[in-house]
RNA sequence: CGGGGUGUAGCGUAGCCCGGUAUCGCGCCACAUUUGGGAUGUGGAGGUCGUAGGUUCGAAUCCUGCCACCCCGACCA
């Protein structure tokens, strides 16, 4: 991180948090572990947010705000997620500053709030608190809310992306009349979560569910999304909760069912945030900077003008007019990168690192022959190509840069999931290759802590599609039904 | 929060041991030649050496406190 912008792509690291900078993504900013995304990355969040805002919506939810801020009392009435958020809280104490008379502010002692304020971790507390006031009848259910929001959590450590200490996100939290329908919703949005990985990041995800040592604090069960990162360590991408019956309890939220009998409304909550940029990053980045799928980025296509003269530059501004015309009626994006400033290595450099799928380059020569140059970030590969029928060709460029994104992302998971059947073994792929490792684990919280330590790999879950398998756990020889996978992860 | 490290121009750095106000590269500005993969030449601008104290005739350099960042650990989306 210490790094910072160079000319000459070959400076630059492969390692990710430099390259996230130097792609012009995102900086550390002076406020301890958060960071200031810079607009080209935020284009990229917006794009996220664009899309899957639509499909929340196509599913029912709609959006609402509720406040940053949690009063302490709220925070504390759930027990296990008070003791899960607890060592991460940012505290608001006071609301006022003053003169001390030398001319130093300080905080204004006497401006002591009665109840201290949390910056909210995560929402589930206030919303539960709010929806108290919503429920009364199965009528008023289901509740499907989404939130866009920032959340503070005071990690210690923090890592750009991936765990600074504000980040971005989406929130959602609803509420159900049956234990059933909130599962169904649980898993309807894990499902949301996975297509949108695999579909629109091309990053290919693993569904599954949380062991109970790694499950959400309140939560009854939590599924989630395991990415796999370039370095061989996975990634939680997303997670969706069943949060049963425990914060309706904890809030007082009842409902009268159709039979008339008071209940307690059942619970989901779900999210996903800016840590989706980082495995972006991190599962297609090259030497050269971001790969972006087509499907997700911000500017599809850029073209370069080649020209020595104002009468050319004239000639391919014609040209460039009607790609770009025909371009946008097939809905894909593009920039013209026409500034005289700099020179066509410079910009052909400057757009790989960040990551535009296809490159047009089209100058005098091109003009005679009735051709441009077609570039693929993904590939690196060029090629001449007629003008005639461009925009067509385009169109079917992206769709299949797109696809060989996902399909390269697939192939290196493929390689580096491993069946294991014994902790030699499991800690031999661990140390070498990494990856995901598929063994037998006795269901134990010990057992996986005791893992953990020795080899820091963690449980990232019990695959929804696992098959029953008879077989005995690695670490204690003990039976187990099934494999689960492990990983180290960030 | 524990262990280790770093902080010098927009970025990356040398200098620190052994005190005498700062090196080099990239970038930036001007002009010229250039322009199909990160141009070249010449000239130029840009620095409270993280910060607050201390020692000293004199501190980037030695000492102390503080702050920030990075790495490892514990914690975590």
């Amino acid at each position: 991180m210490s790094k910072g912008i160079t000319s000459r792509a070959e400076d630059y690291s492969q390692w990710y948090n430099d390259l996230v900078i130097k792609a012009d993504l995102a900086e550390n900013s002076a406020v301890r572990g958060c960071m200031v995304i810079k607009p080209y990355g935020y284009a990229i969040w917006e794009r996220m947010q664009a899309i899957l805002d639509k499909r929340f919506k196509e599913t029912g939810h709609s959006n609402a705000y509720f406040p940053l801020f949690i009063p302490k009392s709220f925070f504390s009435k759930e027990a296990a997620h008070v003791e899960g958020f607890a060592t991460e809280c940012a505290v608001v104490t006071h609301y006022r500053l003053k003169n001390d008379g030398t001319g130093k502010i300080v905080v204004d002692e006497d401006a002591k709030l009665e109840e201290e304020l949390i910056v909210r971790p995560t929402s589930e507390t206030i919303i539960w608190n709010t929806y108290r006031g919503w429920i009364e009848s199965y009528r008023d259910l289901p509740i499907l809310v989404n939130q866009w929001a920032n959340v503070v959590r005071w990690e210690m450590r923090t890592r750009l992306f991936l765990r600074t200490a504000e980040f971005l996100w989406q929130e959602g939290h609803t509420a159900h009349a049956t234990r059933e329908e909130a599962i169904e919703e649980t898993e309807r949005m894990l499902d949301v979560y996975a297509e949108f990985a695999e579909n629109i990041l091309a990053v290919p995800v693993i569904r599954g569910r949380k062991t109970e040592n790694e499950r959400f604090a309140g939560a009854l069960d939590t599924y989630c999304i395991e990415a796999l990162m370039q370095d061989g360590k996975a990634l939680q991408a997303g997670t969706s909760h069943f949060l049963g019956q425990n914060f309706a309890k904890a809030f007082d939220v009842k409902f009268t069912s159709k039979e008339g009998k008071l209940e307690h409304v059942w619970a989901t909550s779900w999210g996903v945030s800016t840590r989706l940029m980082g495995a972006l990053i991190m599962a297609h980045s090259d030497d050269q900077g971001l790969v972006l799928p087509p499907k997700l980025a911000p500017i599809q296509v850029v073209i370069v003008p080649i020209f020595k003269t104002e009468e050319e530059k004239a000639q391919i501004d014609v040209f460039v007019d009607q790609l770009t015309n025909e371009l946008k009626i097939k809905n894909i994006s593009v920039k013209y990168d026409e500034r005289d400033t700099q020179r066509p290595g410079f910009k052909f450099a400057e757009w790989e690192l960040k990551g535009v799928p296809v490159r047009v380059a089209v100058g005098a020569r091109d003009m005679q022959n009735g051709t441009v140059e077609l570039a693929r970030r993904d590939t690196q590969t060029k090629e001449t190509v007629a003008q005639e029928g461009l925009a067509g060709n385009i169109e079917q460029l992206l769709h299949a840069i797109q696809e060989n994104i996902y399909q390269k992302a697939l192939n290196f998971r493929a390689s580096h999931f491993t069946e294991v059947n014994s902790y030699d073994e499991f800690k031999e792929v661990l140390e070498g290759k990494g990856g995901f490792i598929s063994c037998h684990w006795d269901g134990t919280t010990e057992t996986e802590k005791r893992v953990k330590e020795e080899t820091k790999a963690t449980i990232r879950c019990i695959p929804l599609d696992v098959k029953d398998e008879e077989g005995v756990c690695i670490f204690t020889g003990k039976p187990s039904n099934r494999r689960v996978l492990f990983a180290k992860a960030y």
